[in-house]
DNA sequence: ATCTTTGTAGAGTGATTAGTCAATCTAGCA
DNA sequence: TGCTAGATTGACTAATCACTCTACAAAGAT
């Protein structure tokens, strides 16, 4: 329903704004524009209403990146695709980003099954596999080098969005820095 | 004061359990064994607490980095002594270390001065400003090479404390890591 | 036309919260 | 000993919170 988006878009808004906790559902509700029993008649609890908007953020996400893949190509060049466009996905969405970051750190992150988190680490989980039974990466443990992956993601990002580089820039700074990381694993 | 330390350490761990406003002052005060009031008698509000919690964390781990500095060495052994030495510490502190994290992707980061957030950052970001004037290190943005480092040391502590590996294995892949960091900058 | 399901509203509720306050305790000092 | 200042207490409060409940509207379904 479009008052489920509502709710989803304000509460979004507002926890990157006060923390999970720091909102209340109340203020959630007044945001979407939509009375306080709406929003607990399609979300059971405030504790599930947490997790489905880390879900569908998750899964825009995920759209986000089948929507701009590049399958008939090299290992290194369908990483590489991978890696910049959630960077420009990140740019573009970057409460939707920080939303995320916040989610992983906090103690809701254990509340996530362990199907759903593996289900959305798989596409990246199967690149690195393939790389290292190829062996054009070295051999390493598989979630090693995702975890490297992912931070560095965060770490390029944090960067960025203080730093005030025009697009150009930007992207060329992209590039570079899948570069450097690409030379890290290979 | 002691009671002071008991209140910052229940804090501590209460925080990382259930998050900052998921963790009531009375309860803080309940684990460190004492009343209610006495709490606001050291910290004015729960912010005061989260922010002082997170200052004397840092200052903790700073101070480790100082105890176990070499400072009469090339810059790639003092870098890879920090890098290390940041590692040691957290897998020891992985508490302290994930609330620093949680802190950090938190709306509470904005609340900190932008001096007590540079005091933090001055000794790395100088060790990489020495490099970059010595032509050792390539020339890019400090804080971007900063960021990279930061979030490099995330993704390995986040790999370790998954993994189960020996320390004589761990400490291995914490040198290993370095290098393939330090390839990335120089 | 009537029944049933679903969506929406918002006042209401009991529990919980951050922070206060007056009272007592402790220790150092004159 | 008597005085003062800080430490400590825990009952208390006003506000706020997550969530419930009842009522009603809309829209199919039969």
């Amino acid at each position: 329903m479009d008052k489920v988006k509502e709710i989803l878009a304000a509460a979004l808004k507002l926890f990157v704004e006060y923390g999970f906790h720091g909102t209340p559902t109340s203020k959630i509700a007044q945001e979407a524009g939509v009375a306080n029993g709406t929003l607990f008649h399609y979300f059971k609890t405030k504790e599930d209403l947490v997790i489905a908007l880390y879900i569908d953020t998750k899964t825009r996400l995920a759209q986000h990146l089948i929507d701009n893949a590049l399958p008939e190509n090299t290992l290194k060049a369908r990483l590489k695709n991978r890696y910049s466009q959630v960077m420009y996905w990140a740019l573009e969405h970057s409460t939707e980003f920080r939303f995320i970051q916040q989610f992983h750190t906090s103690p809701f992150l254990s509340r996530l099954s362990a199907e759903e988190m593996y289900r959305q680490m798989k596409p990246d989980l199967d690149l690195i596999e393939e790389g290292i039974a190829t062996k054009i990466i070295q051999p390493r443990p598989v979630d090693f080098i995702f975890s490297l992956f992912f931070n560095h993601i965060n770490g390029l990002h944090q960067y960025l969005i203080h730093a005030n580089l025009s697009t150009t820039e930007q992207n060329k700074l992209i590039e570079d820095t899948f570069d450097l990381l690409w030379g890290m694993i290979i």
